[in-house]
DNA sequence: TGCAAAACGTCAATGAATGCAAAATTACAT
DNA sequence: ATGTAATTTTGCATTCATTGACGTTTTGCA
């Protein structure tokens, strides 16, 4: 039944990737907001107006594999084997969807880009923390379901404290200008605080 | 030196609140998105060009009191007592700058149906999102100063944690559609949850 | 009073986003 | 192959937030 791409369908994915690698190219050359939507459009030789069939505003092209990353997190939580501690499960989430390169190729080829990209651009970092925060409610919901002994705010809980960690403790990161791997350990530590819980933190000498 | 307010800066606080409750009325009454930047300007009688040099966006207006509640929670921060379990702390700035109503009547006045209009308007989700983030940031400088036990990466865990849980919690509640009473209980577990750790989350049966 | 700074306003322009109706393209059945 | 229905694309007009440049008005202060 979904085996069918269909002339259509291919036509438009070959426009999305289009669009989507010519407008990264031209946030890196001339920066996000000296690109117009129209030049996005020129580079998949499609009318400005078509554009937004596409994506529903100029930020969401930056986060094309959003939805993907999403499903691959909400499978893993849906795959928990029964009795698995939900640190442990949220631990696989995290390095297996929010850490890995999911949607094929594409994602790798423009992650530091893109990162670097949305750090500089605070429409992209409200958008981004937008899209996460409901990414974050489709998780609690998914978590609610695979693990009947936890209530619902138990489960939005348990995301929110691991998901707020990491977040707040990878842009300190940034902002101190640390190199990956030191992010990648404090990334680490953040997620052993969070499963750990704030008391478990050195107390005053 | 910072005691005069001067008829100029009276005259400029004048017009900034009288903007703020002109902008929130007609929120109220027609939407956020069929409310013009020229409209609100005109309830304070200042050009629509204006407007922009009281706030930087449309959106801008509906957060007026962050700066003063990160203020405040950030002085709660400086008085630590030496030797105060980080926890206990971060507690006390929860529910005395982010639960409080800081600003004079006016927050409190409005404090209700700017709940109601936050969670109905995507941009202003967005924009509340991006200054949480930014607060918690400045949060965790002020947390590692006053806790010199905790390097930095620590202090981000323990914000992000607290704040992220909290977050996600509340949201989960309205969109279950909670009462006050319900989601403020909620709160506090999801507080436990943050300083207690996800393993302290009830095991499968 | 008179000058410099701070605010304000006018004008014009840019660019995102949306609604609408016509034109082009694709799918599908005959 | 052909006609028709469904889907996409597009051009056009419009609304509106936001910004820059520049002249005018107010206010603070010597």
């Amino acid at each position: 039944m979904t085996s069918d791409p269909g002339l259509r369908q291919r036509k438009k994915m070959r426009t999305r990737q289009a669009l989507i690698e010519g407008a990264l190219r031209l946030f890196a050359e001339k920066g996000y907001d000296q690109t117009t939507v129209a030049e996005i459009a020129a580079t998949a030789d499609i009318a400005t107006r078509t554009f937004f069939s596409y994506f529903d505003s100029k930020d969401d092209i930056v986060f094309f594999d959003d939805r993907s990353r999403l499903e691959r997190a909400v499978e893993i939580i849906g795959e928990r084997q029964p009795g698995e501690p939900v640190a442990d499960l949220l631990r696989r989430v995290i390095d297996q969807s929010v850490f890995a390169d999911t949607d094929s190729e594409l994602a790798r080829k423009v992650g530091p880009a893109r990162t670097r990209l949305i750090a500089s651009v605070p429409a992209l970092q409200a958008r981004e923390l937008h899209l996460l925060f409901d990414i974050q409610l489709q998780l609690t919901e998914a978590l609610h379901l695979a693990c009947p002994e936890l209530d619902l705010v138990e489960a939005a809980a348990a995301v929110g404290s691991l998901v707020g960690a990491i977040k707040v403790v990878v842009a300190a990161c940034q902002k101190r200008g640390d190199r990956p791997e030191q992010t990648y350990k404090a990334v680490q530590r953040a997620t052993d605080i969070a499963i750990d819980g704030l008391n478990s933190l050195p107390r005053p000498a």
